[in-house]
Formats: structure tokens, sequence, C-alpha cells
RNA sequence: UGCCCGGUAGCUCAGUGGUAGAGCAGGUGACUGUUAAUCACUUGGUCGAAGGUUCGAUCCCUUCCCGGGCAGCCA
């Protein structure tokens, strides 16, 4: 007999002469004559209640059906006599499949996030998590959506590169060499060339200098998947592996691009609130009392757009009293940031059009602007709470400029000769953004930490499991 | 990497220079169409580690380890 999912049975339209069911107990609730078992198996944020009858000879199991067991149940869906649930199982058949005894970690009770962290492979079993996975998984799924509606194609960018100056953030170094006992060169210093890729190799920190060459021949193109950065980095919003959304365009300019990363943003916001309503219900029970209200207010208005200049002319003429200085040249930092989108305009911004200096090199050079006040077609879009959740740039699509570029920030051309080709050869205005997938589901969710967005978090110090 | 906060029962925490407590969980019993059930009783601790000060340290000091926050770096 199928299995039907608890999901499905608390949807049932009618009552069921059999049904089964498979999953965890989350609590046991004994009475004289039976005893109420609260099953869930993961599909939905909600259990279904199952009435063991103490008359059934299956009852003897059922001290053993503590929280945290997996049993299988057999029996019919019949609506509930009690309040709070539509309908409810009473079992025929009754089998605990595998017990958890008193060290199971998970109670009835709430825990603190750090405690989960340590159990991360427990933890997809409580209410919290179960939910932010489950739209950590729809909202993947949303991402393909938009992007394969618009007619874009997605690119699988490599995960090992050997461009080692992208200007983001150091990188994890790839190699087959014996750590212990690398090959040396004339100099005595370590010979990559001797290297399983005969050179220097890293994990990428960005697909976008090869979704570049495809956006330059499909037009319109997305990567998602796992980028690392090797930064000792320990806040709540970064990790040392996460995913990222890079679409890339060709023919677009700068207000495209921002176009796109707010259309985008909607749209995943739009998804999640329509596919996960109920687990969004709950974070905003228990998570972020705000989270619904604010959902739905950036959804309501267009977000605001300032230049790099005006917003250095806010923060001058706010009157606050900053921790680090505002000077035009500066990169902003984050209370001005929180500044921006949390007091002043109070909804997402995008800045842009950013100093040169602070930006990097294969952004648009801006035209016509002072030369002391040389800008770059980057784009940032902050939003409340997390802070930047896109960063992206119109790309240089002039050969000269890029060179000039280059040489501005020190770059070797030698090893962008790839990268040069796309600008010597039918060139064309483009332009893109990285989305960080797990900064958008801790806006979606609330959840205030990173490592509680990612099953398995990366960051200095922890690679367990 | 810098600054700050924390580490006491399985979990969440309180506490004191004289070697410890609560709630929940666990166990036992009672009761109940219950729903983080309820009530009674009960088990449970090298007070993060190592040094130091002290007659005596879980408490004060130092170092280290671990967790967290903020900043920088960014997504």
């Amino acid at each position: 007999m199928p299995r039907t999912l608890v999901k499905d049975a608390l949807n049932a339209t009618g009552p069921m002469e059999v049904i089964l069911l498979q999953g965890w107990v989350r609590t046991r609730r004994d009475a004289k004559a039976f005893s109420f078992i609260e099953l869930n198996d993961g599909s939905c944020l909600k259990g279904l209640q199952v009435i063991v009858d103490a008359a059934l000879p299956d009852y003897a199991h059922i001290t053993k059906a503590n929280t945290g067991a997996s049993v299988e149940v057999r029996g019919q869906l019949v609506a509930s006599k009690g309040a709070g649930q539509k309908w409810e199982v009473v079992a025929e058949k009754f089998t605990v499949l595998g017990e958890a005894d008193a060290t199971y970690p998970l109670q009835k009770k709430g825990h603190s996030l750090e405690f989960l962290r340590e159990i991360a492979h427990l933890r997809p079993r409580s209410n919290l998590f179960g939910a932010v996975f489950r739209v950590r998984s729809r909202l993947a799924y949303a991402v393909h959506q938009y992007f394969q509606a618009k007619g874009f194609y997605y690119v699988h960018t490599p995960i090992i590169t050997a461009s080692d100056a992208e200007g983001a953030g150091n990188l994890f170094r790839v190699t087959a060499l014996d750590p212990s006992n690398p090959p040396k060169d004339a100099t005595g210093a370590v010979d990559y060339a001797q290297d399983f890729f005969g050179k220097k190799t890293f994990l990428t920190v960005s697909g976008q200098l090869e979704s570049e060459i495809f956006a330059t021949a499909l037009s319109n193109v997305y990567t998602f998947g796992p980028t690392f950065r090797a930064e000792n980095s320990h806040t709540s919003r970064h990790a040392a592996e996460f995913w990222m959304i890079e679409p890339e365009v060709a023919f677009c300019d700068l207000h495209g691009d921002m176009d796109l990363a707010e259309e985008f943003v909607k749209y995943l916001i739009r998804d999640a609130k329509e596919h996960c309503a109920a687990d969004l219900e709950f974070f905003s029970k228990f998570v972020d009392k705000e989270l619904l209200a604010r959902l739905d207010f950036v959804l309501e208005r267009p977000f605001q757009r300032c230049s790099y200049t005006e917003a250095v002319e806010i923060l001058t003429k706010s009157g606050k009293r900053w921790e680090h200085p505002v000077a035009w040249g500066d990169n902003l930092q984050s209370e001005h940031e929180r500044f921006l989108t949390e007091e002043h305009f109070k909804c997402p911004v995008t800045v842009y059009n950013y100093p040169r200096a602070i930006k990097a090199f294969y952004m648009r050079l801006t035209d016509g602007d002072a030369p002391d006040r040389q800008t770059v077609a980057a784009m940032d879009l902050l939003v409340p709470g997390i802070g930047e959740i896109i960063g992206g740039s119109q790309r240089e699509e002039r050969l000269d400029q890029l060179k000039e570029g280059m040489t501005f920030h020190h770059l070797d051309e030698k090893a962008y000769w790839w990268y040069l080709d796309l600008r010597r050869y039918g060139s064309v205005p483009h332009a893109g953004f990285g989305l960080g997938f797990e900064r958008m589901l801790m806006f979606v969710t609330g959840v205030a930490n990173i490592r509680d967005v990612i099953p398995f978090a990366r960051t200095p110090g922890a690679a367990e499991f």
C-alpha cells in the first residue's frame, strides 16, 4: 500500500478508510485507554495526530514510541473529535521502526539555535529547521523557474579556477601536492608547475568572469552554485561556503541590471509567500514577529535608488555621529548601509555608481565624471536587517578602458587574455549581479544567522558533518 | 584579525570565597479526547581545561579551548 504524506493527509477532502503513514514521533500523550501521537514526516510543518487504542495488539509497543522514534501507522483517516486539527488517524496497525531513547537530543521544547547547530545532523527534524529547509528547497526551485521563464540559460561555471585576483576575498587553494614535501623550483618556492593542473588553482569565489563568456554567446544566462571564500569572518552573515546566483545579461546596462535585481528579489519573496505560507507563518510567530509585514511592505513599493554620491550626502547631512567617518571615496560601512535602508529610506535601497578605486577592475567606467570623482557602474542592493544582499555592475565592454582598469588595479593582462578577447570580438554592453542565496533566505525567513539557513555551515574553524 | 559577552544537570538558566539549585527532559505513579497535556514523587553535576592567589576556588587572577555578538572583508 502506498505511503501517504502527512501534508496530503492534512489536506484531505474527506475521510479515508485506510491510509499508511510513516514518520517520526514528535510527542506522545498517554490516556488510560489510548495514546495520542503527533506524527511528523517533514512534508510540512504540522504533524498528524494518531490515536492508538490500548485494545490494539500493537499497543504493547507504545512505550517505545518516544519523541524521535520512527513509526509506521496504518489506519483510518477520520474527522478529529478534538480541537486543534481537522483530521486524525485512528491506528489499526502500529509499528515502531526505529526507537529513540532518552538520549535523543531534541526535546518537545524550544532549543537554542547554538545548541541545534551542534546537532546539525538532527536539527532538520525540528520545526524551525524543517521550515527553513523546505523554504530553501522551494526558493532554489523558484530561482530556476524565474530565469527559465525569462529565457535565461543555466550555465555551470567551474568550481576550480586559476583566476586568483578577482578581488573578491581570499581563496582556498586546490592542490594535489603533498603538503609535507612539495616540489620546489630553482628559487626554493613551491613549484606549482608540477601540481595537478600545472599551475596554482583555487576554489571559485565567483562564476562571473566565466558567465560573461556565455552571456556574450547565449545572451541571457545565470549560474547558481557553491562559492568559496577563505575569509576569516566571524559574523552572522558570512560563510566560507555559500550559494550564489549570478545572472549575466548581454545588451544590458546598469539600470536594466538594477531592474532585474529588484524584480528577481520580489519574485522570490512572492513565491515563498505563495508556496511556503505555513512555514513563513511559523517564522513570523517564533522568529521574527514583523516578518510578514515586512515582506508585504517590500513587495508593495519600488526599491529606493540612490547614487553613491547622493548616499554620502544623505549620510553627511543626517546629523548622525558615525563611528567611521563618511567621506567621498571611502567604502560605505555597515552602519552607513544600515542607516540608509533601516532609518532613512526604511526599505530596500540600491546604491549605484561607486568610486572607481573601491570597486573591481571589470566594472564599467562612468562617462562624464569629474576626474577626481571617477565612478564605475556598480550597484549594491541593501535590505533592512542584513545589509548587502546583492552586488553587481555593468561590465566594462570597451577594450581600452578595461585594459586601463586593469592597470589601475595592478592586474596582469596576460592572466585575463580570454576575458579581454570578449572585448576584442563582438563586444556588447552587459551587466550582471550576484545574489547571496543564504542572505536571501535570511531575509525571507527572518532567521538572523547564516549558519541556520544552510544545512551544514562552513565557517572559520567549523567543518563538522 | 580586532573589540566585547558567555561556558554550572541531557536542554534553558539562577547562584555563592566554605565543593550547588530551578524549570523542562528522563524514571515511577496518578489522572485526562489530549495537543510543548496536567499533578505527585524521583534519578541526575570532576560548575569548559590547566596553572596561580587563598586555610579553602565553581566564584578572584593568568593562559588556553569552545560558543556567540559587533567591526573589517563581502554575497
